[in-house]
DNA sequence: CTACGGATGCCCT
DNA sequence: GGGCATCCGTAGA
């Protein structure tokens, strides 16, 4: 029933190479499912992968799969948009002026480190630390890719019967959001080695070309000044769907 | 499509 | 006490 449904999702949003052979069920299926895409797809990210500069980790994060365990069923998204948050430099970062707190410690951690924290008293949001002292990326959006309904029941957060319902494109498509859908919240997730944790952890998906790449600025930090605010720090995939803010004006210089 | 107000509580000063 | 790396519903073009 439950994979009969998710099999409809993918046949009415099947515009992602991932999703060629639908195969949404077991790692096996998985891996053979994109055995052509990449020889190490389905693999996890080792701590190797994390040891990068924040803008560099932001971009080859892109097309990699987030897993989720909830209640012993996994959850599988791609990311298809990051922020790059630079460190003690970077006025928007929780660590500019190398502040550092309680609530911050995870960006000070190594790469592949998780650094969960609440915001506006009901939301959380998902960085991963890379290299650098206080530097690490945050994960703005994913394409769902396994357990569509259980992101739907996640998301079902705040919304009640006079809502509409959620498109498939609206599950994972902004920071909070996304922590919703994989049930990641702070308590459960903050300060996690994705490295070797098997409750929360990433694996290798599909490589993602430069030209594919959106560079535009960052969402909702104008209190940092139209200098920082303005810096081109997020990193999307051309016209995926599941993008939570797309920027017309760096998307008018590619084509199709 | 964009604009805006309300929700809601943790964290730092 | 004020700010916040957000989301949602409504209003209007």
């Amino acid at each position: 029933m439950r994979i009969e449904k998710n099999l409809r999702y993918i046949m009415d949003d099947n515009v992602s190479p991932y999703f060629s052979n639908a195969g949404l069920v077991s790692n096996t299926d998985m891996n053979q499912s994109c055995s052509n895409e990449a020889p190490s797809c389905g693999k996890r990210l080792e701590k190797s992968f994390f040891d990068k500069k924040s803008t560099t980790l932001a971009k080859e994060l892109l097309g990699q799969i987030l897993v989720r365990k909830v209640d012993g069923s996994l959850l599988r998204g791609m990311i298809v948009e990051t922020e790059s948050y630079l460190g003690e430099n970077d006025v928007a970062s929780h660590s500019y002026n190398g502040k550092r707190t309680p609530r911050n410690e995870p960006m000070y951690m190594a790469p592949g480190t998780l650094y969960v924290y609440s915001i506006y008293g009901m939301y959380y949001c998902l960085n991963i630390s890379s290299q650098g002292e206080g530097s690490c990326v945050l994960i703005r959006s994913l394409e769902p890719i396994e357990g569509i309904d259980e992101m739907i029941a996640g998301r079902s957060f705040k919304r009640t019967s006079k809502s509409r319902p959620l498109k498939e494109h609206e599950l994972c498509n902004g920071p909070s959001k996304l922590c919703l859908a994989l049930n990641i919240t702070k308590d459960l997730c903050n300060k996690v080695d994705a490295t070797t944790s098997d409750e929360i952890w990433l694996e290798s998906g599909r490589s993602v070309p430069e030209s594919d790449i959106v560079t535009a600025k960052r969402i909702g930090i104008e209190s940092a000044g139209h200098e920082w605010a303005n810096k081109p720090l997020r990193y999307y995939i051309f016209k995926n769907k599941h993008v939570s803010v797309k920027d017309k004006k760096a998307e008018a210089s590619y084509c199709n």
